[in-house]
DNA sequence: TATGAATGAGAGTTCATTCAT
DNA sequence: TATGAATGAACTCTCATTCAT
């Protein structure tokens, strides 16, 4: 429930930032223990002291991912205006998901929860936050008259999440989709929800 | 256009099978080419006689379940009823995707195309096929008053593509999402495409 | 004594010049017998219907060489007058060594030959043969008092040769010695024997 | 000019020598990486831990080769006596490459820096200041009247080290020469040097 | 003769992790 | 906390050779 109590050693920050450069750049499993401490400028013993090991590291970078998952959640949350805050929550998160280090580490960190049991709890957990969070807000929006009303709700979260992350993970590659399909893909959303 | 002329080898489809067995147990990265080998049944140098290397067998892979898109794409070529069609691929490619071992290769060759270029061209290449025949039955049913018009048919194409995957990918969970997701999304989908 | 009294099968000359090629290219043991296959556009096979393996390719290749040799020492035998055919000598043998594929060829099959017996054999038998021509020239030359005598033969032999292929060996380098290195050679040895 | 500051890990001494009898033994290109590492009782993985790999041991014993040389050039550089220093070098020399490690280590060195450039750079270098020691040596007693005039000392200097060497590397050999070959090429060197 | 699939040992190298200092 | 030497299994890939056709 708390977060950490005690403060984080500095080192291990450093550690976190550099695995994360590697992990963009490379990839997880292409990416060695020696990459990460020869990025962070820490000797590869030490990162075991920050660490208990390699996937710890990717473990934690999903836990520090699904703290910045937060100010959505607040956004969607009780909102006074379900839709108002479903739009802005789209206009956010499409930004947010854009950003290639989010849309890579993202994958790097669904893919390795496929198998890696340690990795999926964290994963899992961060993925059914911010599920229900939109889920919520739809059967607000929904009783509230703003949205039509469906039977499931997290399935219609699901399909937003998905398309928006699959449009963050296709602007990585030059096969570009146009500038403006973030804007269409808003204006199917929203005609979809319509009443 | 011209599939090879040459015929496969019969052991070329059997390390192949092999591989795919291997790729959804382990992953591409956890599996060793050894691993490949065993499965097949085939000593590990006869292995690279058939293939030039590990990148070169998931390519191979990523090749077939190309072809395997095709029956998808005829479908959607040319229909008599646009919304008929689309209904029936989405009906269709969501049995497909929801298969497991064509979700998890699906992420497997998604991820590794995003650092490999030899994998990243076949991809990206079926890829291409597949979004241009739904954007050519959306812009089809649009011209026959079926669908909404949208100003990129690319960009719902590929948001219906990623919602009936992710959901794919999500099935493979424990967190299992609720049974009638699917009828919820194709529901979504049509909602959101009425006129 | 006598030469092959069958005729060589051209396949098998193929071979050999393909064998040269590879050979001098990456040297002995960094040619694979598939590249000298695919060299000389034959089957992998098929190759091993024409040598028993891969060193008997080089001794093979030896053994043409020591065929080459045959010339030198039939300018060095009997000499009418053994300055003037030392001389010659000198002059056409530092031409050959100065030949990059005779310096690379020779300098591997030295090499090869001081822990490959099959090749220990072919090389140290040519050598000889070498050795013992200039040598005896030499001894005619002392008798007839164009040369100083000597104690040993041989070794002003092998010094001969060696001063000449090592020549040959560094002009392969970039660090060349100037043009004329090889008349500064020639003068040298003619006044180390001068009577 | 400065040699290395930093202290040389003991291990990687003990790393050097097992490569040296293995080299010896079997020769760079047959001796693996693996053999070093039991020769020298170290485990696999740390013999990289101090050598980047394979071709990077080899360089280093060409380095040290060539520190050995040190002593040779010491004795050949502004002597008082050119003929006694090139006298004494030619014994000293002699003695150097009749020793079988140090033949066999020779042309090891020499045949891989034909191909591969991170031992021809090293190779070069120390093989550079040996001739130019000669060379001025010669240069020296030529302007003393001790030795005859060459237009090109260098060209001599190597051809007195290789005659020198290949006569070390004759004397590995079942094929030996005389014992007294060493003080016919003396006696030959010094008389083609004779004003 | 000619083919190329098949073999499995072995190549060089990197791996995540531990441990003595 | 911090170091980097040490481990040995695992990695991808190549090797010379054989064999059924």
């Amino acid at each position: 429930m708390s977060k950490d109590p005690q403060p984080i050693h500095p080192r291990k920050i450093e550690i976190v930032h550099a695995a994360v450069t590697c992990f963009l750049e490379r990839g997880y499993h292409q990416t060695g223990v020696r990459d990460i401490a020869k990025q962070a400028g820490v000797s590869l013993g030490n990162l075991y002291n920050h660490f208990k090991g390699k996937e710890a590291v990717l473990a934690f970078i999903a836990e520090i991912e699904g703290e910045e998952l937060s100010e959505f959640i607040d956004l969607l949350t009780e909102p006074d205006n379900p839709q108002e805050a479903l739009e802005r929550f789209i206009d956010d998160y499409a930004a947010y998901v854009s950003r290639p280090e989010n849309a890579l580490l993202g994958v790097e960190i669904l893919t390795e929860a496929l198998r890696n049991p340690m990795i999926a709890e964290v994963f899992g957990r961060n993925r059914s936050r911010l599920i229900d969070a939109v889920a919520s807000c739809l059967r607000e929006g929904s009783k509230s008259g703003s949205f039509t009303s469906y039977d499931d709700e997290r399935a219609v979260a699901c399909m937003i999440l998905d398309s928006m992350e699959g449009h963050g993970l296709r602007s990585l590659s030059k096969n570009n989709i146009g500038e403006n399909a973030m804007r269409t893909l808003h204006a199917f959303l929203l005609n979809g929800l319509e009443p």
